[in-house]
DNA sequence: GACATAAAATACCGACCGGTAATAAAATGA
DNA sequence: TCATTTTATTACCGGTCGGTATTTTATGTC
């Protein structure tokens, strides 16, 4: 997936770095909201002109898509490889509970949630990279879920799809409080009597 | 709170309807949302000039603080009497349950959650009546927990605040998920298992 | 040195934003 | 009829947006 830089050798050397940039475009999306980062903003911030921007991912949608990816690789990685953890339900859930209400990455919200919860304001590339996550995220969700589900106790009536899109949003609510401020306490207690139903005799 | 129409009397008769301009403008704002429809959108979805509007108004945010009073007054006011209503705890669960998974007029969401969601790009007037309908809307979700706590049944180790908050919040995260196009039948199949935790043994 | 090449930065484009100054139009009063 | 008052409209303001044409600068090659 890396390098693609044959040192070119001719003409003049560039001093812009890809990565930096997607490094100050990341955390000022993560930190405010995509829709109110600008272009210019970022070039400001980066150091770099908007031409070199450009040239290089192309459009705002390009590098909003490139810093979703990263995002994705660097951060939702992380929770993806907990609900995989084969750990059980409780345990999971736990986790689950912990990142989202006492991490300190999640402080100002989840990136991801604010893309998706702005998605009409996305362009193309990055609102169909938004959906494909969303995707796979839910069907981890139900994967986790189903394995749990086999291992014994589950509450009458849920269906794990139901459950896992249950969770899913669970989460997202409780993240995207901490960017709005709420006590890290109270938001532990909401998500925790949420995922309550879960863990119910 | 109505007609101060001393009928001016003098002067060139008024072709501009403030109520039809509120009207066009929270049908806007509430189909799509506040962040996405400019004054000069609606100045011509409603037929008049910006000046007009301005006139009227004072300002964008003057815009919106009137419509989200007028949508107070039209559409929470409702949810506040059911609140009030002094209905058993389960009844106006199902009501509220009803009219967050149901309610036609929900179907693209809630204004107020729009706009409680999209705080910081509100006006200062718009913002602190949000604030103030938020708090207001806490408090009845409080008191009728409360009642309900005192008519006998209750979680054990739940505070009536934090059960208001998270009242409230299941209640914004359907409606919220109403305007992204989530199936109503799966909307109520969640907030339903929400809310249990009111109305376990 | 002259030339080709590739990346840089400047300066611009048209579109739209919220907001307003200047002016035209429609009524009443004298 | 003509001035006055009130409203409506046109045309504009400065600013920001995403995006780009143009030019400058830095390198390797000959």
């Amino acid at each position: 997936m890396s390098d693609d830089d044959p040192k070119p050798a001719r003409g003049r050397p560039r001093t812009m770095n890809a990565e930096k940039v997607l490094d100050v475009a990341m955390t000022a999306y993560w930190q405010s909201d995509p829709a109110d980062v600008s272009v210019n903003a970022i070039c400001q911030m980066a150091s770099i002109s908007k031409p070199s921007l450009y040239r290089e991912f192309g459009s705002e949608d390009g590098l909003s898509r490139a810093v979703l990816d990263r995002y994705a690789e660097q951060v939702l990685s992380e929770v993806f490889v907990a609900l995989d953890g084969g750990q059980g339900l409780r345990q999971t859930l736990a986790a689950l509970i912990d990142f989202a209400s006492a991490d300190p990455r999640m402080e100002t919200g989840c990136l991801f949630y604010k893309m998706r919860a702005g998605k009409h304001r996305l362009g193309p590339e990055t609102r169909t990279r938004v959906e494909e996550i969303d995707g796979a995220a839910q069907a981890a969700y139900a994967a986790f879920l189903q394995a749990a589900r086999d291992a014994g106790e589950w509450p009458d009536g849920l269906s794990v799809d139901a459950g896992a899109k249950y969770l899913g949003e669970q989460i997202a609510l409780a993240i995207t409080q901490r960017a709005s401020g709420e006590d890290k306490a109270r938001i532990r207690e909401m998500l925790t009597l949420a995922l309550s139903v879960f863990t119910r005799p």
